[in-house]
DNA sequence: CACTTGACCTGTCCGC
DNA sequence: TGCGGACAGGTCAAGT
């Protein structure tokens, strides 16, 4: 679900609501999501006050003042959904929300904050996780040590896209650009939205990539992942923001899940296939593939 | 080594 | 309705 905007979304949205809320306790049903010791969860997060949130590709970084960071990754279907004072005596979250009851089946961890609000972890599938570590070690983390370049960082021009794509000549350009050590935070729904407005077929070869295409290419996908962040991200599912709330994306796109509609730029029917393990949306018209046109 | 495939989980949708 | 199978936005480990 999240990739990118999504995460970029419920950053901005925690942002708003957490920093200098202090925490009271922490409860979490599954070892997996909180895998540190209790003794960690008690010195360095209870009485501990937020100060920022940051984000690293795909991944959360909440900061507290105690030194310690809490990193989550939402993966598949991970939220993060604040629930005021207000809200949870009140009326709980309004009816644009996806959010009914709190705690539900899917919540994982809850953190509760001294003035009655809460943060909830919920992972439907249980792929997501949240790690206690010093906020100093939090880049030492293989995980992030590994990550390509932020694809909206003010450097990141086209030539430094291509530096990176050709990291992996031979492969395919959908798994080049969904591969995070290439560029962090771009998924299955930014991957194909941006190789549709660069006219690119998902299997072509990154070798066989002409200069302009990576130019358009690189154009293509820092406006859709700007776009998406205006709009909130995307909803296909479950993925809300920290207030509960959808993305509209999805109403823009262009030919993710859109398979038998007609491509907006030539009317040719949308097709799906898989690429690179992975669902693939694209117009069969305006992405010729040397070996299929 | 570089690249591709399966596993991790649960829920939903589709066809029989 | 019920049931089996395929599939879902991400990342690793294991396999080729």
């Amino acid at each position: 679900m999240p990739e990118l905007p999504e995460v970029e979304t419920v950053r901005i949205g925690l942002l708003s609501l957490l920093p200098k809320r202090q925490i009271a306790s922490v409860s979490h049903d599954w070892a997996k999501s909180f895998p540190n010791a209790v003794h960690d969860v008690d010195n360095f997060v209870i009485g501990a006050q937020v100060i920022d949130i940051k984000r690293r590709g795909k991944a959360l970084i909440i900061n507290l003042d105690s030194d310690y960071s809490l990193v989550v990754h939402l993966k598949m279907t991970g939220q993060l959904v604040f629930r005021s004072q207000q809200q949870r005596f009140g009326a709980g979250h309004p009816n644009d929300s996806l959010i009914g009851k709190l705690p539900d089946k899917s919540t994982r961890v809850i953190i509760n904050f001294v003035d009655s609000s809460q943060l909830f972890f919920n992972d439907q599938r249980k792929f997501g996780w949240m790690r206690l570590l010093p906020t100093l070690e939090v880049d030492d983390l293989d995980f992030m040590k590994k990550l390509g370049p932020e694809p909206l960082a003010d450097g990141f021009d086209w030539k430094a896209l291509q530096t990176r794509l050709l990291r992996r000549p031979k492969s395919n350009i959908k798994a080049v650009i969904l591969d995070q050590t290439v560029v962090a935070g771009v998924g299955n729904i930014y991957a194909d939205e941006s190789l549709w407005g660069a006219k690119i077929h998902p299997l072509t070869i990154v070798n066989d990539l002409k200069p302009n295409q990576i130019h358009k290419l690189y154009d293509e996908l820092t406006f859709v992942l700007r776009l998406a962040i205006e709009k909130g991200g995307s909803t296909d599912r479950n993925y809300v923001n920290a207030e509960g709330k959808k993305g509209s994306y999805m109403d823009f796109a262009r030919v993710f899940r859109r398979e038998g509609q007609s491509c907006p730029r030539c009317g040719t029917v949308i097709v799906k296939t898989r690429v690179a393990g992975r669902g693939t949306h694209l117009c069969p018209k305006c992405q010729k593939h040397r070996l299929t046109a």
